[in-house]
DNA sequence: ATGTCTGAATTGTGATCACATATTCGATGA
DNA sequence: TCATCGAATATGTGATCACAATTCAGACAT
């Protein structure tokens, strides 16, 4: 668990007009998202430094960022690694969810036009074809582009990093359900939460929501279901 | 606004064991929730390290720590400072609060013992006390206490950092309410969260917290009262 | 008085180094 | 065979330096 386990970082094309930290920050974020990491696995910045060809000053940054952000965690020791899940806190997160992303979805849908609902409506359609195709990449991250169009519609936006935080926390252990999601996408809630917009029915789209995240984690509804992937 | 209004920072005394960075953070980060940091005003790695007389490396940590929080921000141009705040921002801090911290208060709820409601109960007192004797600094960090000591009674906790986050970014301007806080507290919304929580009663728990919120934020109320103390 | 331009000073970023501490691993003993 | 201990290694923290980009101040022209 340790050390030894490699870690495979897709490493993206590097803009000059970015810092190498922020490239860094997310490359090592992505990584996170993807569950590339094991949780548990210690990360020291001079392998990461190795691993990315850079000095270990971005390196720092970027772990002292996305250790703030709840996507890591600096242990007593100073080691950094990714937090480890226990089935209740598995729940905790997934409540909080709910409790964030539908309140933020109330709150953004008075500032939704009909330009952002065509945009959502064709992110539902992204979803679908990469659901036929089997493509949980891509499910999950038109998933995320999904929520954070509804959400950032809200010009006054103050709970967007909240929301982006438990993603974080949870994303790890998530990958056994891009694995077999057919099971779980047997409604389509996000039609749902589209036609409550529509109707401007905040009740309606508050369940649509709530629906909608409890589905994506329904793999874990029962602590033994959980308790497998967290070993 | 820019650079030439002094900040004084109140400097604590530096436990060997705890690492620079980490008491340059509490230090940046009590001074945030104290308001010492005038909004906008530009903050410099050099000048904070001259003002507490360590090298820039621990205070680069501790600001892109303090951003990743949301209670400072980086800009465009690399610049960091305590955001700047308008009327509709600060509505959705309060009602991002609201809906956090009644969630985080109804979870933590069957874990609250006895032992727990009576230091609850102490707090309260010391509130009452400081309110008595115009102690203002006193009522926010007794109440703060309060409100942490009974979200974390939830073992499972994923809130908290969460919520700490939203009373960074209010901190700044509330100010005003600590300096004339008679006419705010005229209700003891304590009292009544701790004897709902006596009664288990999640439903008056999520009122006292939601009215114990908007009360210490009444002053912000109309858009005009709130406008003042931004310019 | 006011706006514009240019050179100087300041600043953030990133690299490298020193050092105290934590970790690892092999030797030694039972 | 296994536990214990100590040295060698690895690691995080913090300091210092170089450099490009930004900001600032003063001169100049209008």
């Amino acid at each position: 668990m340790d050390k030894h386990t490699p870690i495979d970082l897709t490493l993206t094309e590097r803009h000059s007009a970015v810092t190498i930290t922020q490239w860094v920050y997310s490359t090592l974020r992505q990584a996170v998202l993807l569950g590339k990491i094991p949780p548990g696995r210690a990360l020291t910045i001079r392998e990461l430094a190795t691993l990315l060809d850079v000095s270990p000053m971005p390196i720092r940054e970027a772990l002292r960022q996305l250790s703030a952000e709840g996507a890591l965690e600096i242990q007593g020791n100073r080691r950094v690694m990714v937090p480890k899940m226990t089935a209740m806190k598995f729940a905790e997160l997934v409540e909080a969810r709910i409790c964030l992303e539908t309140h933020s979805a109330v709150r953004a849908m008075p500032y939704i036009d009909e330009a952002r609902l065509a945009q959502l409506e064709d992110l539902d359609h992204r979803i679908d074809i990469a659901t036929e195709h089997g493509n949980g990449h891509d499910v999950t991250r038109y998933n995320q582009e999904f929520h954070r169009l509804l959400y950032t519609a809200n010009p006054h936006q103050v709970t967007q990093s909240l929301i982006e935080s438990l993603w974080l926390q949870l994303a790890p252990f998530m990958q056994v359900a891009i694995e077999n999601l057919d099971d779980y996408y047997q409604v389509d809630r996000h039609k749902e939460a589209i036609s409550a917009i529509r109707e401007r029915d905040s009740l309606a789209l508050q369940m649509a929501i709530s629906a909608d995240i409890r589905d994506g984690c329904a793999f874990a509804s029962s602590p033994e279901q959980l308790q497998q992937l967290l070993g």
